[in-house]
DNA sequence: CGGCTGGCGTCGT
DNA sequence: TACGACGCCAGCC
């Protein structure tokens, strides 16, 4: 399994209303210095949409190390909408503590 | 704070 | 085959 189907595979794994890094998930999927990768990745993603009521990769759901949100391919605005929209809370242009996943809370 | 630099994996020239 | 573009990050001025 390669590095990109590892990342798709974590990233749909972040439940709604939480959000997680770019650094995050590139050392979850085995290469921690690959953060930038992962977000080429999420642009080049292959199932961005609704599926079954959720979102089969929610890439809107990964965010800069900073709390910052950072890029979206369908513009920053959008995706900062969609988080509010799940619930998540940005102050200052910054996601608040406490929405951000944890992997072992993840089986929860 | 801000700008620059090097590293990362994949894909398309 | 080789190169460069990317939704980033940390480390250094």
């Amino acid at each position: 399994m390669s590095f990109k189907e590892r990342v798709y595979k974590i990233v749909s794994q972040i439940p709604t209303g939480k959000v997680a890094t770019y650094q995050l998930v590139a050392k979850l999927a085995g290469s921690p210095g690959a953060a930038r990768v992962v977000g080429t990745l999420m642009k080049k993603n292959p199932n961005p949409v609704f599926k079954n009521l959720e979102f089969v990769l929610p890439c809107h759901r990964v965010i800069l190390s900073s709390g910052r949100l950072g890029e979206y391919s369908g513009g920053a605005k959008l995706k900062q909408k969609l988080l509010a929209e799940e619930g998540v809370k940005i102050k200052d242009g910054k996601v608040e503590k406490g929405y951000f996943w944890k992997k072992n809370l993840s089986l929860a």
